[in-house]
DNA sequence: GGGCTAACCTAATCAATAA
DNA sequence: TTATTGATTAGGTTAGCCC
């Protein structure tokens, strides 16, 4: 575990959700259907789901910690037995991977639902019960697949080095920083977990990244802020505050352009978010939900700072997204690749 | 206070999908 | 074919509930 066990206390407080207490009855009935089945498969956990009204993530749970139970129970049992037999007891609860079609529905999550979630992760690596649903009821992606999301980024982009941020890039001057991500790539001290193949894959020779500033307490994008639950800092958050230096999905965020070579954008209404060609083309994702108005989305102005806190679900992303695609394309037409200008 | 256990975490890995 | 990323697991920890 990364975290010493003072950080970790303190960060479990903050995600701790409510506890359920089984009765009695749904315990008779979840340790039965552990008998016959340790590894229910998604269509099973669902449908038990439904008969003792326990929602399908928190069946999964039992079981996991089920199995962890009936383990240390047979552990125990073992210890006991006359060693002398030289056996292992196999555990029964033992199990690889399994099979497709046993395994939850691959949940493909759209550019814009993506971007909602990054920005939520920008802010908190670790979500708490509050921010987990409003993310679940913005995006319509379930609790579970959010918080799994949540899991797989970390996990993705282990902990920066203590003293990186993981929401700096919009800390260098004027919220811009001028880092190349060649030099982004230099800056990642951590060894990159499930992201060993993120510096040869996106970064391309000869290819220069121009940041745009990411969403910020302080900056950038008015309409998309923090509400206090999300506020809360963790305490390796704490610690990273103020640091200048990059984290890796933060990269993810940002558009390869071909180097410029002295081009200036600083003129340019940055967006906050450089999508990639496919983006510029799919104007049709995830519209679905009603659309906000989004007041001074362009005109910070202190009067507006209310509406520039207003939380996670009063912040129309589908909206946001579908402006940034109209100034993408106004870029995109301006921009002449042979000259690098506009 | 201690045991039990739901809920959370990381790490490793598999597998679906996109490029 | 390879890279990316969502899903599942084990192992471990934390903290709420109950006796």
């Amino acid at each position: 575990m990364d975290l010493n066990s003072t950080e970790n206390s303190i960060l479990q407080k903050e995600t701790w959700q409510g506890r359920i207490v089984y009765n009695q009855s749904q315990k008779d009935i979840l340790q039965e259907w552990f008998k016959q089945n340790p590894y229910p498969d998604r269509a099973t956990r669902k449908q038990w789901a439904k008969e003792i009204g326990i929602p399908e993530a928190k069946i999964q749970i039992w079981f996991k910690n089920h199995r962890s139970k009936q383990r240390q129970l047979e552990f125990g049992r073992s210890l006991g037995k006359d060693e002398t037999q030289g056996q292992h007891h196999h555990q029964p609860w033992t199990q690889e991977y399994l099979p497709k079609a046993a395994r939850q529905d691959w949940t493909s999550i759209t550019r814009s639902q993506s971007h909602v979630l990054l920005q939520a992760f920008e802010r908190n690596r670790f979500l708490d019960i509050t921010t987990r649903k409003k993310l679940a009821k913005k995006t319509g992606i379930q609790e579970p697949r959010i918080q799994m999301w949540f899991q797989n980024q970390r996990s993705l982009y282990p902990q920066q080095s203590r003293n990186e941020s993981v929401n700096s890039l919009a800390d260098g001057p004027n919220g811009r920083p001028g880092l190349t991500a060649q030099q982004h790539q230099i800056n990642l001290s951590t060894p990159l977990g499930r992201s060993h193949h993120f510096a040869s894959s996106i970064l391309s020779a000869g290819q220069t990244f121009l940041p745009a500033p990411l969403p910020s307490y302080e900056s950038s994008v008015p309409c998309v802020s923090q509400e206090p639950s999300v506020m809360m800092v963790q305490p390796m958050q704490a610690m990273q505050r103020g640091e200048n230096s990059v984290s890796p999905q933060t990269l993810r965020n940002h558009l390869p352009i071909p180097s410029t070579s002295g081009g200036d954008l600083s003129d340019t209404p940055t967006p906050f978010w450089l999508p990639n060609q496919e983006k510029c083309q799919n104007h049709e994702e995830q519209t679905g939900t009603g659309v906000l108005q989004l007041k001074g989305y362009c005109e910070p102005h202190p009067e507006h700072q209310e509406d520039q806190l207003q939380d996670l679900q009063q912040v129309d992303i589908p909206y946001i997204l579908q402006r940034w695609d109209e100034v993408c394309q106004a870029l995109t037409a301006k921009w002449d690749p042979r000259e690098g200008t506009h």
